[in-house]
DNA sequence: CAGAATAGGGGAACATTGTTCGCGTTGCAA
DNA sequence: TTGCAACGCGAACAATGTTCCCCTATTCTG
């Protein structure tokens, strides 16, 4: 079953999600192409396995560099920006398959391994701003307080975090997936020093500002408010 | 062969670029198979077509719906976006094909009729950043000007502007397409707006403040600085 | 311990797809 | 009339996803 994975994750990297070949991967992981249907559902299956597989990855990649980030908004969404951006360089077939063009007989049902991945994934990049709003970092909210039920299991969260949590996020994959699928080339710009940027300012943007001397750019670590509790 | 691209236009909408079935799209245009080879260079011929008829409608609505906004750099920005956002939501499957997951093998030449087709499409989106500073609209330019050689026959662009482009069109693209694929579903929010308030505050970004008095919100139209001659 | 049930795996077959080849037909120009 | 080019079609081929049926172990059950 391991190896299907692997195989799977060979032939994607190899070809790409549209050319992605049952029979192929079946030769790779040494089975008979009807042999895997006993592991999995199809093609369809197999592209799950990679869609959910990729969605692990890639949140425990930014959830990771999110945590060594420290307490700091600031600090925690430069980081989160960088770690966005270097998994989708480092693994453009799957980022492209689960955040690209969506296929369109595909809904994964909530409760498969591809809905639970997919709110692991997006759990730690709403926790930056829930933390950064738990410990007064953020400036006064723009929208109405209404709440709303993300997920039964979580308290209902303000909408204006919402809306803080959407547009930080679309500034930070509108840059990558621009880049990633080629549509920076003409700039001729060194798109990790431009994200960068993007990244301080959107916790210019939407963060109470820390250190109320310096200007722009240089910013002490630690002095940051304190964080909130929550993993 | 105009029948050709309606053929594969109606079954573009109807299945989805990935199951873009070519004998259909002959079966629809009342030609068979093989008969389609004497138009298009196969299957990756027929996406070509559809994707450089994506990118002429889509860049020729969103360039009308900046022609219509004034000279007034913040209302072309919401315009911009509005329009961007409207093609997309209502071209989705054309709109995944165009600026979604790039295919593996496809490498249109700059000189063929999609090269050219990106080329307009691009052209009026960077204009309203070149007429805004032409006009003294910007605020300082962050970044040395450096310029570089977009295209031989246009001249270089400053390096400040072409980020400055780059920011504003990652901003609008990531929320755009991040809804347009079903990201944001969770959110429960009215994308339009959150849009309408990322577009609002791209302007106040890079944009030098047009009516001192005013807070946030409401801009006087036709107070804004003269508009440069360019097209 | 004997027998049955079950999981794991394979081969053949089928429908469908993209693509090529060669054959006709039509229209036009020399 | 004769050539020629464009246009179109059907047959054929390779490759794909998928299903069906068969075979072999392993494991559970009486």
């Amino acid at each position: 079953m391991q190896s299907i994975r692997d195989a799977a994750l060979a032939e994607l990297r190899r070809t790409g999600p549209a050319e992605l070949s049952l029979r192929e991967v079946a030769k790779v992981a040494g089975i008979s192409p009807s042999g895997l249907y006993r592991y999995v559902e199809g093609r369809d299956g197999l592209l799950e396995l990679l869609v959910s597989d990729g969605f692990e990855r890639f949140g425990k990649s930014v959830a990771e560099a999110i945590a060594v980030a420290g307490p700091v908004f600031a600090d925690q969404v430069v980081a989160l920006a960088e770690s966005y951006r270097s998994w989708a360089t480092a693994n453009p077939e799957q980022f492209s398959l689960i955040l690209g063009s969506p296929v369109v007989g595909f809904n994964p049902d909530p409760d498969g391994p591809t809905g639970v991945a997919v709110r692991q994934f997006g759990t730690p990049m709403l926790q930056v701003i829930l933390d950064a709003a738990a410990s007064g970092q953020l400036n006064a909210l723009p929208s109405p307080l209404a709440p709303i039920d993300l997920d039964p299991a979580v308290p209902s969260i303000p909408a204006g975090l919402i809306e803080i949590a959407m547009r930080s996020w679309a500034r930070i994959h509108g840059m990558v997936i621009l880049e990633a699928f080629g549509h920076l080339n003409w700039t001729g710009q060194d798109v990790e020093a431009v994200l960068r940027s993007e990244a301080e300012s959107i916790a210019a943007t939407f963060g109470r500002a820390s250190s109320p001397r310096g200007a722009t750019n240089r910013r002490a670590r630690g002095t940051g408010a304190p964080v909130s509790n929550a993993s």
